[in-house]
DNA sequence: ATTAGTGTATTATATATATAATACACTAGT
DNA sequence: ACTAGTGTATTATATATATAATACACTAAT
C-alpha cells in the first residue's frame, strides 16, 4: 500500500483516506466512478477485499454509491463534498493545534514554527 | 485507553506517543522513573502486556532505560529529549502542511486558515 | 531471611486485519 | 444468447494486536 497518509493505520481505512483526499482535491469529482475493487486492488498492490472493504465503509457513510453490476460512483452532490472538505480540513487543524499546544506550544509559537517552515 | 493523539493505531503505539508528550512538554524529566508497568496499566485500563511492549520499544529507540528490579527511566541527557523535540515538532509540521497541501491548499491559505482558526 | 515492588517471560485465547481462491449475480454491449 | 466487466459473498488461512493468568528473577528495605 502506498504512503500518503498514516502508516500504523489499517490499510482499508487509508484507502479511504486516500478517496477522500481526491475528492476534496477535486482529482474525483462528484458522479464519477471509481475505479473497480478489481483494478484500484492491483493499482494499490492490495487484496481486492480490502478495497471492497473501503467501499463498503463510505458507501455506509453516504460519500459513494453502487450500481450493481457497474460500479462504485462518488455522490453525485457537491454539496457533500463541500462538507467533507469543511470537516476534514477542521479536524486536521483542530488536531495539529491541540497536538502542538499538548507540546507545549503557544499559539504565537506555533504560528512562527509553520512560517519558518515554509519559508525553506 | 485514554485518547490523546489518534485512534486506528495500536494501543502500544498510543502509550509511546503519550510518554513522548510528556517528555516534549516536560512533564517528565531526564533520569525520571515511569510509573511501573502494573501502574501504568491500570491507569490507563489497558493489560500489563500492551505497557511492557510500549516500554521495550522506546526502550529499543534509546528514549528510556531500565534498572532491573527498580524501574523504567527516561534517558538522562537533556539532549535527547530536546532532539526528539525537534524531530516531532518538525514531523507534525510537516505532515500537516503536506496534508493540506494534498487538499489543494497554497501555503497562504494554509496560514490563513490556521489563523482564523486560533482567533475564534 | 523475608517482603514488597520492580521488570521479564510464558502460554493460552480472542479479535481485527489482510490475504487468497473461488463462486455467484447483475449490467451493458455485442 | 454470449461475454466482459461490474459488485458481492463465502471459506480458509495467516498475522498483528490485545487480553488474561501465572510464574520467575532481581532490588531495596525491613
Amino acid at each position: 500500500m502506498i504512503e500518503v497518509f498514516d502508516e500504523n493505520k489499517p490499510i482499508y481505512i487509508q484507502i479511504m483516506d486516500l478517496i477522500k483526499k481526491q475528492m476534496i482535491s477535486k482529482e474525483i469529482l462528484p458522479g464519477e466512478k471509481l475505479p473497480s475493487v478489481r483494478d484500484m486492488s492491483k493499482q494499490l498492490e492490495v487484496n481486492p477485499n480490502t478495497v471492497q472493504r473501503a467501499y463498503v465503509e463510505m458507501e455506509r457513510e453516504m460519500l459513494v454509491y453502487t450500481k450493481r453490476g457497474q460500479g462504485t460512483f462518488i455522490v453525485d452532490e457537491p454539496e457533500v463534498v463541500l462538507k467533507l472538505r469543511q470537516k476534514m480540513v477542521l479536524d486536521k487543524v483542530a488536531t495539529f493545534v491541540r497536538e502542538m499546544e499538548a507540546f507545549g506550544f503557544s499559539h504565537d509559537e506555533l504560528l512562527k514554527v509553520i512560517e519558518s517552515y515554509l519559508s525553506e
